[in-house]
DNA sequence: CGAAAAATGATATACGTCTATCAAAAATGA
DNA sequence: TCATTTTTGATAGACGTATATCATTTTTCG
């Protein structure tokens, strides 16, 4: 009942132990006949390494960074929170994990921090990007040194990286756009988008997806041109304000930060409000939904994303193929759909968004 | 820089390692002193037990059975699927599962099937459950036996289970309620909802959230009656080419499955349909999103429970915590947000909704 | 105080793999 | 054929924990 260990592989295959333990772990020297014998016993015998004593003899453990903008937004102190008690949890399977952070959204701060990377010794990181050849450099080295290199929540040059961890952000916009068609009904309208910056990637990719789904399927429906707020909440909260007065809006989107500037101007609103879509489910943003100042938030599920991080990074340093995880996709919540919000009240101290 | 053993804690705290190994395993007859001693040194060189030696010294292995209902119904064959993919890729952590089918959403047999794992050597169970009270007993009998339980997309009764993994009913259904309420974009209109069977617990509770929704916050959509088609895709085919034809329908929302047969009239029907809502993403619904026959799919993520479950089970079996898990929430696909369709695929084959 | 009970120490073996070493056997080539 | 290279075998120590045994020390209490 219990399972085959190597010494029966080899014992089924009539080799020696070192001989099985060549094959396995394919230090070379080891003639093809005895490599076929030692793979059929293993497919014979339904032998699968036993990771925990393998561990053990290796000493095995892993060293995991992650680069996260610095600063006070709420969106990357939910992610600083996960990754923390994550690696608390990981302790016990010699996973330690070091939040670093860096200048926000900053070139050359990137580039520096990344540099330093190699002075440490990790095994792994986890880079919150940004698409800029100057990354590229200091990303090689890093590989070359052997580290594992993902990209996190916003991508990194292709090339420089082994995955990226996060949604698709057109198909967020196109979600938001999808969601804001179906609730004109029918009808005609016209909606407001806001954005921090066409500069930052995902912005800009997110309002495309938006403008495609509604000029596609939603001609009805007049898009105004994006404000640009630089995820400053005072910002738009005086250009919400503005462009609530102006016109007759049935919606607005933010594609960007800076929310809780945007849900004060719609709480001070009077009479019926446009239809609202806002991205992350913060502190704020849930209250707002369950207070009816906006009707929807699209999440891009930052606990599962860190989850995946531990889980990819892990898989790519020990070089085995990735196991099951649960998929990446932008999540809509409406304020029937809220998950339950311990993590959310903890952090209601330190929120700044 | 190397993590500390249990005899570093041994030789800071001044005793034995069998002293310390008595504290840290609580094995008893251990005086008060002792215990603090190693206590405060585990703390002072913050001591972690290295669970891969632990789990090798013991021989730990871990046998799961999922207890699912038998068929063809495309949900439960994605659930089988996620199972055994998780099963391959745990085996090199001696974890094994086994999907142990059984008559669908019958007592008799489940109660039967429940029995029969006594005579099995499991030590963890998640089981697709039953309200009744007739499971109490062989549950309870198998708790006594030390095998960890827990509920599995539909719940078991309270006592007898460790932990319920699956979504909030009530809620799925509201959120059903909050987005077929958005789509009239704040006109009138009339709803015809389709069930199962309102003695199915999870398809009457997500009839009264979507009830909730709609006549609180969306007075002027009428609701009509809900029609009951035992989840035969026939008999749904049969109702809504009846019920398309009868009155000016603005929404349809099944709580239920059968979905292939509400999406073949769908398909039929000419002119503009009525907004659609239905549960549970497999190929078929999938398909329906992409070629516009439904609107909304609010599904599980089946992917996301299996995942819990095995993570729970293990806990369960080890006595620890819980280490961070997604939440496990109603999720909103439309036709923008979907994931890579690489399971689906496979299962195009075996469908039979 | 002295006997019994409780607590502690010292130590050995097992778990399955990795890694290394050294000797022996088999294959290769001129 | 003999020297050289390649392949194989045998074996031992290490990883950190669990578990058990037995002797010894300390505590408890009548």
């Amino acid at each position: 009942m219990t399972s085959p260990t190597l010494s029966d592989v080899a014992r089924a295959a009539g080799v020696s132990y070192a001989t099985a333990d060549r094959v396995i772990n394919n230090r070379g020297n080891v003639a093809e006949k005895s490599i076929a014998k030692v793979r059929e016993a293993v497919a014979a015998l339904g032998y699968v390494r036993n990771v925990a004593a393998a561990n053990l003899s290796r000493g095995r453990v892993y060293r995991l960074a992650f680069l996260i903008p610095r600063g006070s937004n709420a969106f990357f102190n939910r992610i600083r929170q996960h990754i923390d008690h994550t690696a608390a949890h990981q302790a016990t399977e010699r996973v330690s994990a070091e939040v670093i952070e860096v200048a926000a959204f900053a070139v050359e701060g990137l580039q520096d921090s990344i540099s330093d990377l190699l002075e440490r010794d990790f095994d792994g990181v986890a880079i919150v990007g940004l698409q800029s050849a100057a990354l590229e450099a200091p990303l090689a080295a890093l590989r070359d040194k052997g580290v594992a290199v993902v990209g996190l929540v916003s991508d990194l040059p292709q090339a420089a990286r082994a995955a990226y961890i996060g949604i698709d952000n057109i198909a967020a916009g196109r979600t938001a756009g999808r969601m804001v068609g179906l609730a004109h009904g029918g009808q005609g309208g016209r909606v407001q988008t806001f954005a921090g910056s066409l500069d930052a990637r995902d912005h800009a990719e997110r309002l495309t997806g938006f403008r495609e789904v509604l000029q596609a399927d939603f001609p009805q429906v007049e898009l105004l041109d994006p404000i640009m707020t630089k995820d400053d909440a005072q910002v738009l909260n005086a250009q919400t304000r503005q462009a609530l007065g102006q016109t007759e809006l049935t919606a607005l989107y933010n594609v960007g930060a800076g929310n809780s500037g945007l849900i004060a101007a719609l709480q001070e609103g009077q009479g019926t409000r446009p239809f609202c879509v806002v991205h992350e489910l913060v502190a704020h943003s849930r209250q707002a939904l369950l207070d009816r100042h906006i009707d929807l938030v699209i999440d891009q599920r930052p606990d599962v994303e860190i989850n995946r991080a531990f889980t990819v990074l892990r898989a790519l340093i020990d070089q085995k193929e990735l196991p099951p995880m649960p998929d990446l996709v932008p999540t809509i919540y409406v304020r029937d759909n809220l998950p339950a919000d311990t993590l959310t009240d903890k952090m209601k101290a330190k929120i700044d968004d």
